[in-house]
DNA sequence: CATAAAATAAAACAAACGTTTGAATTATTT
DNA sequence: AAATAATTCAAACGTTTGTTTTATTTTATG
């Protein structure tokens, strides 16, 4: 009865010519701006010229379309993470720099910025947002658990040039890095207004230069003084 | 016709005893741990045992709601901000460490989750998310507005720590440390996951001192190399 | 005690939401 | 060309939302 992905319809026309592929960009690109639960599906398809009916078609649900966008974009982030974490450690011969490590994680999503079509960019600050957004249980679990996967390679793959700290204090500071990354893909707007205009998102591969030296810098910091000599 | 402050009822009684007061005060738990749209008056007013009207009789709108709750916390943040700035600033005869400027950046914010009774904590993620979520933009204005105070006064003391560093290269680290304080607030609950329990959000003070000697390792990066010999 | 103001209560409002339905249409296969 | 599957469409569904209205109760005031 229902739909089965349609035919082929695969890499040869320009852009979405098929429904479905159209519901997904469009929804992914309102999404994106204006969050997800203010993007109404009558929103979606009016923007998309389909029908009101065609997500819960083609999807099944509102929520199940929004899994769908999110798989699409993270999969191959998290895969181009590993591929370049790989690199790294080859060329390294298993000992790669602190700033190539915080490349392979801090690169792929910052990459989408400028990579694909203008659509694409509207992505970013969904994946930063969902760092932080509260959204139905089961999706978030399904983000998550692909990010720990990552951090279970990375977490490593950083004690290893961080000898000093341990496991739990890479864990703490990756954390933070984290948040400086989705911060800057969640409101890089924002950055414009705070240095007056001088800084933008626009220069996506500074922005990433200066996240990872900031970020190798944050992670190599000696440990805060004050907690040794008092109490915790 | 409408209300006006309920006469006295200041700060005898133990808590808030007055329907204004528990609707602010379960508003805030609400929006906080399901976020804002999420939460209907529906569900404010039965936790509030109050009347569904209520909300719009004390406040005028949900949205005026939203607006007082953010009030009533970042006014007494932002002011704490500047206060410990200018005595870390006297105490060091206008040469204040780093550390201490970021203290007084820093400091306010997390210890929220410390202080005051339980529901205090749950505003913490709110602040923190409302660095990403994307509001209202007349309350989202008011917001960053008084954030853009901060940093109009925290930037330039920064940069006199850090005279290497141009002034938009101030504000694009400060933006860094934005993120991962905005991430420690919304998404401390991850940070116990990321580290296998290890850390988590109960030690406020101890996840402060990392943040900020993460932060003053970051702030006082060299530029990143790769920016100098190829374009941009 | 009477009177007005403030607060609560119950009910209804229109608007918007995601979803479902069944018929009409288009495309594909036999 | 007939038959079957896939898609599109308009309409309606039942909820839920924030808000408003009207009535009742409580509280304070002269």
């Amino acid at each position: 009865m229902k739909y089965q992905t349609p035919s082929s319809a695969s890499s040869e026309d320009s852009q979405s010519i098929t429904t479905r592929d159209r519901l997904l960009d469009v929804a992914e690109r309102l999404f994106a701006q204006r969050g997800i639960d203010a993007t109404s599906l009558r929103a979606i398809t009016t923007a998309a010229e389909a029908n009101l009916a065609s997500v819960n078609y083609y999807f099944g649900s509102k929520d199940a379309l929004f899994s769908e966008i999110l798989a699409r974009r993270i999969a191959p982030v998290n895969a181009e993470r590993l591929r370049l974490l790989d690199i790294a450690e080859k060329q390294a011969d298993g000992s790669p720099s602190l700033d190539a490590i915080l490349n392979a994680f801090l690169a792929p999503p910052l990459h989408l910025y400028a990579r694909d079509n203008e659509d694409a960019k509207h992505i970013i600050s969904l994946l930063g947002r969902l760092h932080t957004e509260p959204r139905a249980d089961e999706l978030k679990k399904l983000f998550f658990n692909e990010l720990r996967e990552i951090l279970q390679r990375f977490i490593p793959a950083l004690q290893r040039t961080l000898p000093d700290l341990e496991q739990h204090e890479v864990a703490r500071r990756l954390f933070f890095v984290v948040g400086s990354m989705a911060h800057l893909m969640s409101a890089g707007d924002e950055l414009s207004l705070a240095s007056d205009g001088l800084c933008s998102m626009e220069d996506s591969e500074v922005n990433l230069q200066h996240l990872i030296s900031f970020s190798a810098a944050g992670m190599s910091a000696t440990q805060p003084k004050s907690l040794y000599p008092s109490a915790e």
